[in-house]
DNA sequence: TCGTGATTTGACCATCTGGTCAAACTCACG
DNA sequence: CGTGAGTTTGACCAGATGGTCAAATCACGA
């Protein structure tokens, strides 16, 4: 398949299938226990014709991850310094929440990732991701500063923030299980609970 | 191998072995990712020597899972319901961040179970976990009620902990990352931080 | 309608993997 | 030191899996 020409109609639509498939498969099997049949069979492909698309299934997941990531650090990048400091980290644990909520199988690829000791995207993670979060931890910073919000360490922070809303995500079976039947869906009262816990962190003390 | 005799010198030499080299691989790898050869050949036997000990890989997971599940929630069950409430939990929470600093190979195992859908243990979740956190549960209601911590979400202040304090282990690679070499321990950072946000939020309103 | 490049596929391959088995070896104990 | 239970292993198997390839089929602009 040339890869230098404009992609065709029928690549574009394959090329979709392929990665909406391989999200499926590899956000709840893993790297390794995906199969490339299995996601050539839910793309609706044959696995000759899948790899005709991509090499091999180091490229799908590859290609996958580098389409992810973007979207993922949205949020983070959204947030505007010349905001209400409170409302703007509200907004971007409630946005970030909503991910969790409406993108789940994203958030289980990463966390999959990450916990594999990110073989590949640790170059991503040490260069574009420190240099996004250590912007934003001096933004926090700066707040502090200038009374806005509470001390606290703002790579902490960030990373309470991540860990707090990804959490419902990955860990969506166990947080079920614990609240049983009688409160089918966990995501109002994490919403507030969230709202909550981080307004008495950040609102500065008297 | 007899399973009703009491284990001989060697069996409980090899078990341990066994179990230990298997929690490496399992942690590192996923369940699929990992192989029987692999963890035979770390724990020093060969693999038919390994299946004489555990009749497949599957038994392994099962007892490796088993051992460690109790371990996992000790601390929870150590709070104490007539101590000082805040105390009780802010010893709970360095507890529980302790455990993922010292056993982060077994938050990880778990880690990976849940998001996977928990397909081994989710029977477990759904009864004795929800029933321990159920209890736990309705202690923090009566703090709450007597006016010894603010008033919380008990089941979300639940996840909250344990959120927090696995992520430390679990996403361990993208902390180290983001924080860079020159801040190379974050658990300190991590203990100050997760003390501060507890107190704050826990602390009752004058 | 034709020709060419894009797309699809059946057949195939090498390797890996979980698991089996009979035979060999080792150990503890009488 | 002999014996039987406990332990170890090399050889092997069947199925799964990632990937290849030549040939067949399709789509579309001239």
């Amino acid at each position: 398949m040339p890869e230098d020409r404009a992609p065709t109609r029928i690549q574009k639509k394959n090329r979709a299938a392929i990665l909406e498939a391989a999200l499926n498969v590899f956000s709840t099997h893993g790297f390794r226990g995906a199969t490339v049949d299995q996601i050539a069979t839910e793309a609706g492909l044959s696995k000759p014709n899948l790899l005709y698309y991509y090499r091999s299934k180091d490229a799908i997941y590859a290609a996958l991850l580098e389409r992810l990531l973007d979207t993922w650090l949205d949020p983070l990048r959204a947030i505007d310094p010349n905001g209400n400091p409170l409302q703007e980290l509200l907004s971007y644990i409630r946005r970030k929440l909503e991910m969790s909520r409406d993108y789940p199988r994203e958030s289980r690829l990463f966390a999959n990732e990450i916990i594999r000791g990110a073989p590949h995207i640790h170059a991503v993670l040490s260069a574009d991701l420190k240099s996004l979060v250590d912007e934003t931890a001096q933004l926090i910073r700066r707040w502090i500063a200038e009374g806005h919000i509470a001390e606290v360490n703002p790579y902490h922070l960030i990373f309470s923030i991540w860990s707090l809303t990804q959490h419902y995500a990955d860990f969506d079976v166990q947080i079920r299980a614990v609240l049983g039947d009688a409160e089918p869906d966990p995501y109002p009262g994490a919403s507030a609970y969230l709202d909550q816990l981080f307004t008495r962190l950040l609102t500065p003390q008297g």
